[in-house]
DNA sequence: CGGACCCTTGATAGAACTCAATTCATGTGG
DNA sequence: CCACATGAATTGAGTTCTATCAAGGGTCCG
């Protein structure tokens, strides 16, 4: 489940499409001791931490979804990311957070101290090597993101949102959507309505099949792919 | 909205505005063997690396300002960033790059071999650290970007813009724009001409004075900030 | 069966884009 | 020094797309 780092980095030539986010391989090769007490289960919609919070611990997803997001002061939410089984994160530098951390399904997850990882990586290469090229990826998703909400159609920021999601799940012509429209949308600076109308005229159109809302099949891939240049 | 938490910690409204890039200060520390060269000049508007480059070296900003950006196939552009003097940019885990590099203005900047400066930071606590904080700082910056693209008015997106650059040229009342509005739209996901209305009408409401095309003066700057929440 | 929640669909209004024309700033050559 | 050319920026008119408001389906669960 938890390949290395080091080992995803070679993906390379579909690898363009794929915004995996980061894991820490390290943290599982007897490192045990920088967790911070047992696996934890969160129930669905679960504030697991919020802006402001002090962000001296960070986690490691076992299974299921958590979405990381922040207010805006109107009520409007916008979704950072979504991360998933072998995923890190709640790492950050600052003392404060400025995101917060829901879950998105059921979910397990480890905790890490912040410091201790921190100060172990000063005396093991490996970690220190796998903490920057975490860092690193985490700036290339974020990244990705951006350019996800820099498009201008609609149209191009789902094909390229369920594009990047069948990547993330190993999948060539079948998604699996474990959230709402309502995190779609805030994720893609999108309404909950252009969400499900672009989905149904895309299904009209013949480009998927949408079985039941949270699964999409691909009916025409490369016409998807076409969509976002 | 799932609100279900406690009341979060408000953050000063200068804080979250601060989208200031990051650089490497261990570089200049008795490290200048690292460099690659002399000091380069590169004219406005020349490319400094293309996408699909190596990304073998990278490089700071002696002076001038940087844009790096991702071309899409009908055209259209998206501007990722803009560095400015003291900014580390083009430092990319990957070996061919993703992103492209131009020079906004005229400009001098020093380059590194990233292979190097990696193996430096091996044996070399404060550079490690600074590596480490270096990437952390490019995620928030990556993220305050994703967060300026997922506004949906075009109000609140040059409020933000222009408020973030006066933070960076560390100025209150008045902000030098080094870039065309061309360059703005693109990195904000707007059309030229929305650029131009929005700051125009901003003008008309007595919020900004635009003395010439590159220099805005706040007239109501409270204004401004009140309109990205 | 009823209710709650999520999703979809429809009608309408508003915001941003597109195309087009004009103004402004800058630089060049006569 | 001025006429002119050039490119950037602004402004205008019309169109397109998405948000908004509102209503109706679907599904799960008590």
């Amino acid at each position: 489940m938890h390949r290395t780092a080091t080992a995803r980095v070679q993906h390379s030539p579909a690898a363009a499409l794929v915004a995996r986010t980061a894991t820490i391989a390290a943290l599982d090769e007897g490192r045990e001791a920088l967790r911070v007490g047992a696996v934890s289960h969160i129930a669905a919609d679960r504030e697991i931490f919020a802006e402001g919070d002090s962000a001296d611990v960070f986690f490691r997803i076992v299974f299921g979804t958590v979405r990381t997001c922040k207010f805006l002061g109107d009520g409007r939410r916008q979704i950072e990311a979504f991360y998933t089984a072998g995923d890190v994160f709640g790492f950050e530098l600052e003392d404060a957070r400025i995101l917060g951390a829901e879950a998105v399904t059921d979910c397990n997850i480890i905790t890490y101290r912040r410091r201790g990882v921190e100060a172990a990586a000063l005396h093991d290469e490996t970690l220190a090597r796998q903490l920057l090229s975490f860092a690193m990826q985490s700036v290339g998703h974020a990244q990705k993101h951006a350019f996800l909400l820099g498009r201008r159609a609609a149209t191009e920021k789902v094909a390229s949102f369920l594009l990047t999601w069948a990547d993330r799940q190993g999948r060539q012509g079948h998604v699996d959507l474990p959230m709402s429209r309502q995190d779609m949308g805030d994720y893609m600076g999108l309404t909950i309505e252009t969400v499900s109308r672009t989905l149904s005229q895309m299904e009209r159109d013949g480009l998927i099949a949408i079985p039941n809302a949270r699964q999409i099949r691909f009916l025409s891939r490369q016409a998807l792919e076409d969509m976002i240049v």
